[in-house]
DNA sequence: GTTAGCACTCATTCCCGTCGAGTGCTAACA
DNA sequence: TGTTAGCACTCGACGGGAATGAGTGCTAAC
C-alpha cells in the first residue's frame, strides 16, 4: 500500500493543521497554506483517495477530514518531522537537573515534570522497584517516651515506628542484633525464621510484649512489597484540549490518573525499546483510546528499571513529545554516569 | 434583625433543598413539601420579606429563591439541625484508623482521606512542622559504590544522598562524630560552626572533598526548611457538582488545588477555636468566593499544630460536614491518648 | 492529469413562538 | 389582621424552521 509522495504531503499537511486546531481540514486551506501548486478540487480528489485507504475519516458529509488511527500511525512512521527543542530549553532543562537531583527517587519524579514542562501534556513516570537492592543497616531510634522508630536502608529509606517504650541503650543494643541477622540480605529473603532468631537473642533484655510488637513491625517494614512508585504531572492539562470540554470525560480521565492499581498496569505494559507511541485504539484501556500515549523504558545502571509516558489527545505534537523524550533521556544519561563514574 | 420562628422555618426548609438540588426553590414546593399548613401565596410573602432581609437571592423574575451567603451563614450559626453519621460509617472509621496509623504523617494524610470519605468533599490537610523536635540521631551509611546516604532522624526522617566514595568504617566513624555533635540540638539551632567543629575533628579520616559534600549535604537537610506538608484528597469530586460543569471553571479551582504556595495560605488562615464556616465572599481567596470551606484547626499532645479543610461548594451539606470533623477530631484525639499514654 | 464550476449536504446559528414555573398583586375571606 | 385564591405577568427553556456557510463530489473542459 504505497503512497505517492503528493498523497503523503497532503496526509502530512492536513495531521499538522489537525493538531494546531483540532478542527475537521477542507481541501481549501490546505491548497492554500501548503504551496503544492494544487487546486482545492485536486486536494480533495487525493482526500478521497486518502480516506479511502483508510488514513483519513470524514465526520459528515460535508466537514473536513480528520486522520484515524491509520492516519495517525502513518504520520508517526513515516511523515513526522524532526522537532527542534529551542536551546533555552534545553539549557533550562540542564540546569534544573544539576541543581535538584541527589537521590534516585528524586531524579525519577524530576524527570517526570521536566518532561511534562517540555510537552505541556500529563506525564505518568514509574520508579523502579528496588527489591533487589540489600539491606545496608537497620536503626532502632527511641523518638518520643512511647515510640520507637524503625529505619531500613536499602536503596532507599523506609521507616515506621511502635507505639513502645524502650531506652536509648535497649534501642542500640537490639538495632546490633539486628544488624548482625539482616544487613547485607535482600528483602525479600527475609522469613519470620530470620526475625525469631533475632527474638531468641534479644529476649534477655527487652520485656516480651515489647520485642513482639517490634520485630513484627520489622518484618512487615522489611517484607513489604516495595510499591512501584508513580508519579502523575500535570493531570490538570487535559482539561486545556477541546476533547475534554465535556466535564464526564475529564472527569473519567482524571480518575484513570488518580488509579494508582491501573496505572500500575500502564506502566507495566510492554511498548518495547526506546520511545513509542500508542495510538487511540492501539491502547488497551477504554477511557485511553480516543488518547495516545508516548512510552520510553529506561534502565539505570544499577539495574533498575521504569517508563516515563506522556499522555495526550490523539492529535498530539508527536515530534515535539518524541524529541523532548529524547532529549531528556540523553541528558539523564549524561548525569547518572557522571555521578556513577565521577567523570 | 430577629426573624420570626415561621420565617427560620421557611429560610431553613429552602436551604436543605437548595443544598439537594442546586435549583432554585419555589414557594409551591416548600408549601408542599414542609407540613406548615401554609399556601404557596403566604410563603410568597414570607420569601419576599426574606429576600429583602438579605437572606435570599432571585436569580430572576421568575425563578425560584437561593440562598445568599447571609442566608448560608443565619442557617451555619443557627438553622441546621444535628446530623447523625450512620454507625456503620463510625465503625468503618474506627477500624481504618486503628489498622492504619503507625506514624504520625500517616496519620495527618489518613485523617484528611477520611474527611473527604465522610462529606465526600475535597479535603485539605496540613501537617505540623517539626522544626521543634530534637535530632535524635543521625546516620551515615554507604549505599553504592559512590553513594552515601545521610538519615536525620527527628520526629521525622529526613534523608539525602551524596555522590561519595567513603568506606562502611568511615562511614561509622563520622557519623559518630556528628552525632555527638548533633544529637539533642533542634534543628534550627545547627549553625555553620557547628558543623566546622565537626570536620575539625573528621580532618584526620576522610578526604577534606568528600568530608566537604557530606558536610554541606548535612548541614543542608538538617536545616532544610521542614515543609509544611499538605495533602489534598479527592481534588476531583469537585467535578461532580453542577457549579463547576464549566471546564474553566473546575480547571481553575483543580490549579488552585494544585498550588501549594496558595494552599499554604489557606492554611495559614485564621479561622478561630474548633469547627468553623468559611461562606463564599467571606474567604480571602478570588476563586473561592463561590465555593465554601469549613476549617477545624487540630493541636497535638506534642505541640503540632495545623488545619484539615473541606472545601465544597456554598450549598454544601454544612450539618454532615460539621458532624464528620467533630466526629474525627474525637476518634483521633482517643487515638492520640492511647498512644501517648498507653491507656 | 488538473481545474473550474455547480449542485448538494449538513452542522451551526439565529429567530421566534410556545410552554411552564414562579412571581407579585389584589381582593375576598376567616 | 393575617391568610389565601386567583390572575396577570415575567422570563428562561425548549423546539421547530430558515438562513448561513463550509466543504464535498461530480462533471465537463482544458
Amino acid at each position: 500500500m504505497d503512497l505517492s509522495d503528493r498523497k503523503k504531503k497532503i496526509l502530512q499537511a492536513i495531521i499538522d493543521e489537525y493538531i494546531g486546531t483540532a478542527e475537521p481540514v477542507g481541501s481549501r486551506a490546505i491548497s492554500k497554506k501548503e504551496n503544492l501548486g494544487l487546486s482545492s478540487a485536486t486536494i480533495r480528489n487525493e482526500m478521497a483517495d486518502l480516506e479511502e485507504m483508510g488514513y483519513l475519516i470524514q465526520p459528515h458529509t460535508s466537514a473536513g477530514r480528520i486522520p484515524s488511527d491509520e492516519g495517525y500511525r502513518f504520520y508517526v512512521n513515516s511523515l513526522m518531522r524532526d522537532y527542534k527543542i529551542g536551546m533555552d530549553a534545553v539549557a533550562q532543562l540542564q540546569s534544573m537537573l544539576e541543581s535538584r537531583v541527589s537521590l534516585l527517587d528524586k531524579l525519577i519524579r524530576y524527570a517526570g515534570a521536566i518532561a511534562s514542562n517540555l510537552t505541556e501534556y500529563t506525564t505518568v513516570i514509574s520508579a523502579p522497584k528496588d527489591d533487589d537492592s540489600e539491606i545496608k543497616k537497620v536503626d532502632v531510634v527511641a523518638v518520643e517516651s512511647h515510640t520507637v522508630m524503625l529505619i531500613v536502608v536499602t536503596r532507599r529509606v523506609r521507616n515506621a515506628s511502635v507505639n513502645v517504650s524502650l531506652s536509648g541503650e535497649g534501642c542500640e543494643r537490639l538495632a546490633q542484633l539486628i544488624n548482625k541477622s539482616l544487613a547485607g540480605m535482600k528483602p525479600r529473603g527475609v522469613t519470620r525464621d530470620t526475625i525469631e532468631g533475632i527474638k531468641d537473642s534479644a529476649k534477655g533484655f527487652i520485656k516480651d510484649s515489647a520485642l513482639d510488637k517490634i520485630l513484627d513491625c520489622l518484618y512487615d517494614t522489611v517484607t513489604a512489597d516495595a510499591e512501584t512508585e508513580i508519579y502523575v504531572t500535570n493531570a490538570n492539562s487535559i482539561l486545556r484540549y477541546p476533547e475534554f470540554a465535556d466535564v464526564e470525560k475529564a472527569r473519567d480521565m482524571l480518575s484513570f490518573l488518580d488509579d494508582r492499581e491501573k496505572l500500575k498496569k500502564l506502566a507495566a505494559a510492554d511498548t518495547g525499546e526506546g520511545i513509542n507511541a500508542t495510538i487511540g485504539k492501539e491502547n488497551d484501556f477504554e477511557i485511553l483510546q480516543d488518547s495516545s500515549l508516548v512510552s520510553m523504558n529506561y534502565t539505570l545502571p544499577s539495574g533498575g528499571a521504569g517508563k516515563l509516558t506522556v499522555i495526550g489527545p490523539k492529535r498530539m505534537n508527536y515530534s515535539k513529545v518524541f524529541a523532548s523524550l529524547d532529549l531528556i533521556s540523553n541528558e539523564i544519561e549524561k548525569l547518572v554516569n557522571y555521578y556513577m563514574n565521577g567523570s
